[in-house]
DNA sequence: CCTATTTCGTCATGCCGATTGACAAATTAG
DNA sequence: CTAATTTGTCAATCGGCATGACGAAATAGG
């Protein structure tokens, strides 16, 4: 038998550490690395008031953090005020990176990120995965891995964990895809393509983008919100107190089949009159008289831009009905904002106004500040890569022990 | 400049502990005492590996423990294997009680409920508050108050809080009420009317109520889901993860609103068609042909029982509109259940066949194992009660040195 | 019945890590 | 230039968990 407290899995949900004095330190260590990753540099000082700890106690878990090449002293800060200036602390250079990767349906990207979040290294590669084996494809990404790996570590980077980004459903805590409609994938084991000495993880596209938005959508960065995506149907997170909400069975987000008008037309799901029957890809190319097919969205967003008026109208149906089953969302979660992201930051021109004016309406509580504001991600399809690069990253900052590993 | 970190207001939201030696032991404090208050009588050698620390490390918790009178010994457990059996320790008989009170539309109750959860005491008074002015009613309500922590006492129980079950919008961190429609009152500070030395904490009574489902709702409790009532209004409080989301203002859990046929009858909140136009009071009452008033809900009941048709009728399509409106709920949240409390637990066996199906056709996704399950809350209209006289244990169970206080 | 085994609770000891208090260093205020 | 303030560090201390051993209390098996 084991602790009963919730186990963390994957990364960027923190694992449970038992309150023993190597947990502690364990935390403490995080403490500290978040508060300066957070908040920029920073002295001793300054860190030990905002955790709570005591110089002398913060001293020591910053000499451990410059030894493992996670911190970097920076030098004398800029003397503002009375009493000796501190010295300003700041995340490495040359520190771990996380490997991000993601898997669309017309192409593979890798990226490496640092704890400052900047990307240091990419790579791309276009090709269209639809229906493709899975085979031939994971071998091209794991090529492309082990491309960003090698020049991550040729700059004095060290590659701290793989996390992919999948258009489709993953299994809790597994390598496993459990089907990815549009790649035609299903009941797949990512682990023997690329688990090769690092730590992997696997994790949705509309997870991992909104994850992106948490940790670098803002400044400051909304910590209750809700991110509608639409790559695969119309997807949305909801991330409540800086938590991605993943629901009892992993389904939350269904945005898509909430139901917008009760008798409308039927639905795959066997609903009626989902949200997808009106926002989604598919309808909006019917309304905009354009087939289905690859270059859809990119043709709408191009006539759109072009002033064609049937495209237009489709799209302000779409926000139209998106605003009607966003006002559900906002009325029982109260966030803080509602980003759009993905394919939908694209089209954002022509949906916003019909959007906002159905969610203001809807939203108005006499007691209610104003509805929700909506924002449009500045990440836009960039999301679920820097997400994914990111929860490895996150996953540093929450135990960095992990990493620090057998430095001295 | 304090800590960073949440800071936790009201009671049930744990406040912000740093990793020093003392916050520490007040957590590791905390997890023996929650550990056994949870999980029945335990040795100490079960609690040692439930919460991750050696048997010596809890044994001098528990001493602590016991010496605050929050734990007794029970003396040695029946052996059922091999070895020496443990000394079961449970949570005292004669410790702290969190003092509940609830000031609803037509009567005021105050109770007091122990560690084990169980009611030790409690008073009740009805009285039409409807539009009475706040100062009587509040005064009798200290005397209720002071009638129930007196009979405490004389049990050798010590009252450690009192919470506040109000009908309306609380600000938050405060004793202030907003506005409560249908008592009459806004802008009213209750701390100078129950301040008497207890730490006091006032919230809405939809919020606490459904904190009690988590609490002593069931068997195991379920920790992710969403529990309709309906005293004012339609309100619904979402909890993830064994926690309650409240929303950036406050004003989460507004399922009244949310929007059910798009081009529906026109809302007081500006919006149309929302689920209030088919399932509020008012409107349920309209259909069923009884007039708007006291005892509408009472006597709906009775007519449904009857087998009276309109009635019946009426329910059926308020039943259907929840469904609706819940089907977008549940395809978001994904939810482990969904909880009908309040007054509608008394109308649940008319609501719940047309709710069920509607919920189950819209929520049936194809990887979906089923859609969620609506169950019928067991405390009904105590659920409020319950949960403010629980939301007092709760904080003790959170943190039992400041309750412990200078014992020894 | 008696012994071996297992598990529980406790104790003395040790160690890890945070706290305390003092100090030099570096700055501003006057 | 002095006083005041703040920073970072050091030595000493202390709080609190870990370790390992012990007696106690049960079962299992001969």
């Amino acid at each position: 038998m084991t602790t009963e407290l919730p186990q963390g899995g994957g990364f960027g949900d923190p694992a449970f550490l038992p309150n023993t004095q190597q947990g502690i330190r364990r935390r403490n260590l995080s403490l500290v690395l978040q508060a300066i990753t957070a908040h920029g540099p920073l002295s001793r000082a300054a860190v030990a008031t905002r955790i709570g700890l005591t110089r002398a106690a913060v001293s020591t878990l910053v000499d451990e953090l410059i030894r493992a090449e996670l911190l970097v002293e920076l030098g004398p800060e800029r003397p503002g005020t009375v009493g000796r200036p501190g010295s300003a602390l700041t995340v490495g250079e040359r520190g771990p990176v996380g490997i991000g990767a993601e898997i669309g349906v017309d192409h593979l990207a890798v990226c490496a990120v640092d704890l400052h979040g900047k990307v240091r290294a990419r790579a791309t590669l276009e090709s269209d995965n639809r229906g493709r084996p899975p085979e031939p494809v994971l071998k091209e990404l794991a090529r492309l891995v082990r491309e960003v790996t090698g020049a991550s570590r040729a700059a004095g980077l060290r590659p701290a964990g793989l996390a992919v980004a999948v258009p489709g459903l993953v299994a809790r805590d597994s390598h496993t895809v459990v089907r990815a409609p549009n790649l035609g994938w299903s009941e797949l084991d990512l682990g023997p393509f690329l688990l090769d000495g690092l730590p992997l993880s696997v994790d949705n596209e509309a997870n991992l983008g909104a994850l992106a938005e948490l940790w670098i959508g803002g400044d400051p960065a909304p910590q209750d919100f809700v991110h509608v995506s639409a790559e695969i149907g119309i997807g949305a997170a909801v991330v409540v107190g800086g938590r991605l909400l993943r629901g009892t069975h992993g389904f939350a987000g269904e945005l898509g089949h909430v139901p917008v008008r009760p008798e409308g037309p039927a639905c795959p799901c066997g609903g009626r009159g989902c949200l997808e029957q009106y926002a989604g890809e598919e309808a909006v190319l019917r309304a905009a008289g354009i087939p289905y097919g690859e270059q859809g969205i990119g043709l709408l967003a191009a006539r759109a831009e072009d002033g064609d008026a049937q495209a237009r109208r489709a799209l302000r149906g779409a926000g139209s009905a998106l605003g009607i089953a966003l006002s559900g969302a906002v009325n029982l979660l109260d966030p803080q904002t509602v980003i759009l992201g993905g394919a939908l930051s694209r089209l954002a021109p022509w949906l916003l106004p019909s959007l906002e004016r159905e969610l203001a309406r809807r939203t108005a509580d006499p007691a209610r500040p104003k509805g929700g504001t909506v924002t449009v991600s500045r990440l836009g399809s960039e999301g679920p890569l820097l997400g994914a690069a990111h929860s490895v990253v996150q996953a540093v900052l929450d135990d960095p022990a992990s990493v620090a590993g057998a430095v001295r």
